[in-house]
DNA sequence: TGAATGTGCGTAATCGATTACATTTTGTAT
DNA sequence: ATACAAAATGTAATCGATTACGCACATTCA
């Protein structure tokens, strides 16, 4: 009682497998008659075919491979989803893959990915240095689209946001909060995020008077423990900065478990600013500030690059960095009385 | 220049394609000299296996999928991760698919599955009676097991926590609290989990003599939504409970934020639980009282299901439900001054 | 020395589909 | 009725691996 397959169908229905393919594919010339009866026979027969043939012979699975550092960061639950989203108006299937933030397990799941012929591959990488060998291992056969995280050296396409351009939103409205210091918590810089958000928020507060002292720059890891230690840490120190500026949410959430903890109020004591707007971050009290980054675009154009047909030769690689969003919470708005859910949006 | 294939390696190593396979594959009988010749040929042509020939042939794809009702909730995404965990173990490899609690899109994802002959699935059903076709639908040749959810009228195995037992749990703390009134806020009830709880909600609050009133069931969905939506209306109705008892940590968030939005204390005025203790459970403002899953052993559990070797004949199906944990938070304890961080654990 | 046993390796079938090419059937124009 | 184009279908190669089978050779033991 073994599934059917192709051959099953085209004995019952006295045709040759090359019809049924024909028939059941809708390519090639096939009557309306036997269309028809290939049609009733498959079904009878509970026909379902085998995509790992179908793969095989005709070289694309239909699928799309993609590599974050960690599903359970909520920023890349939601990318994920809006990438699976756009998949399903193309008819492709997502291959999620976790990398568990580590180099050598991203490699091994490129190279699953690639064994498995998917059709093309985005990936969030896990280092902005180290992840560069894996990523120029990839043939040039297979479409790749770096996603958030960027890896120099690499020729493929990206899409991200320009992080520079949200530090300045994130500096400007602390700036006008009254904010004169500053300090930024984050993950290593060997993420290209954090060095881009660090290098804008380096630039910005200067631009906006804002003082950083060296020793606040405080670089971990996306978490939200990394985030309970530096809360810990701030609260050690003599002097609490006008505002903790996050590369992260999650690290902003750590944050505030920390302080709130403590009993220090956000924003009384210190404001506080995330980055990503996950859907925690108007949840938690206090509501959290925070750059919104636009998953459906960046998820609508990561799928467009790579389903492009591959240009011959050289080709140039697509940079597309779209505009964040500021989102103006209660973590850095003094409660002026009211309505403590109010949310004003503020676009770059 | 394309990948090379296993012939290229014949060639290159003057031997047969199946030497190559005995050789690579580490099975049949191979001399030390050829063995490592066709090594060190094959590293050279950068030979990569290709996993659809290697699938369509040996009949087993070392792939192993796993379907949830949405990878957005935190619980299942922790859930992902225990089994993905898991599965690395035994070497394979995880394919997950969100069935974004539609029916419809849950049987298309079983089924191509069922395509891509996948060695295994894991699925929680995201309907406790419409999900019944497409789970039978599967053959008996594929081993599947039911995780955390359960549709009766199938023939699967199936690893979940003791629902009742929770509600045991949480009700004799709330009552312990001095409650005397409860209500129950949960998805719609077409849904095992909620059933289960459901009944030992009911059966719980009559043993400790608390009150529930016919409309103080509120059956919605998995949602912060619907949590907030709840929360709107209990805050608008004229007497509020003593404890708000939440099916999910995602709907306790919901009124959590609403009764923050309103001023409404919690524990001060009503005490509220939720049940997965999920992440931000413990991050939240008041942190949340609530029943901790295993996942761990949960997937562990299932991962071992799944791998045994199929029975012949008539199955008895396994149903694995291991022992829930109470979480007590600030949710449900009058701040009793000192430590707000402070967790008491309870295990049944 | 000869039989028995074991080792190493090659030949070719096979998995289930797709598809280039060949062949038959049908339709249409003369 | 004949010829020729178009449509429908069949034949068989093919994708890239695994694996049953068999042959050649080496080793062991009586």
């Amino acid at each position: 009682m073994h599934q059917s397959t192709i051959t099953d169908v085209a004995h019952a229905a006295n045709v040759s497998t090359a019809t049924v393919s024909r028939a059941l594919s809708g390519t090639g010339r096939v009557s309306e008659k036997t269309r028809r009866k290939v049609l009733k026979v498959a079904s009878e027969l509970g026909y379902m075919g085998n995509s790992i043939a179908r793969a095989l012979r005709s070289k694309h699975s239909g699928i799309v491979g993609m590599i974050v550092p960690s599903i359970s960061n909520p920023f890349f639950t939601a990318l994920v989803e809006s990438v699976e989203h756009e998949l399903q108006l193309v008819g492709k299937t997502l291959f999620l893959c976790d990398s568990q933030g580590d180099v050598a397990l991203e490699a091994r799941r490129l190279r699953s990915l690639q064994e498995s012929h998917v059709d093309g591959i985005l990936i969030s990488p896990c280092h902005g240095i180290e992840s560069v060998t894996a990523l120029n291992n990839i043939p040039k056969s297979i479409p790749v689209v770096q996603l958030d995280q960027f890896v120099v050296g690499t020729a493929t396409d990206w899409v991200g946001i320009d992080d520079e351009k949200a530090m300045e939103l994130v500096l400007s409205h602390a700036a006008q909060q009254g904010a004169t210091s500053a300090v930024f918590v984050s993950s290593a810089s060997t993420n290209s995020s954090t060095q881009a958000r660090l290098a804008g928020f380096l630039k910005h507060s200067e631009t906006h008077g804002i003082s950083v002292e060296p020793d606040d720059i405080m670089l971990g890891r996306f978490s939200v423990e990394w985030g309970e230690k530096v809360g810990a840490r701030l609260l050690a120190h003599p002097k609490m900065p006008d505002v903790i500026v996050c590369g992260a949410d999650i690290i902003a959430f750590g944050i505030i478990r920390a302080f709130t903890a403590a009993e220090v109020s956000i924003p009384g004591r210190v404001m506080l600013t995330g980055f990503d707007d996950v859907a925690f971050a108007s949840i938690i009290t206090p509501s959290l500030t925070t750059v919104r980054q636009p998953t459906r675009l960046l998820a609508a154009e990561a799928v467009r690059l790579m389903s492009q047909p591959p240009t011959e030769g050289v080709k140039a690689h697509a940079k597309v960095a779209f505009a964040p969003q500021l989102i103006i919470r209660e973590s850095t708005t003094r409660p002026a009385g009211g309505d403590a859910t109010r949310t004003q949006e503020f676009t770059s």
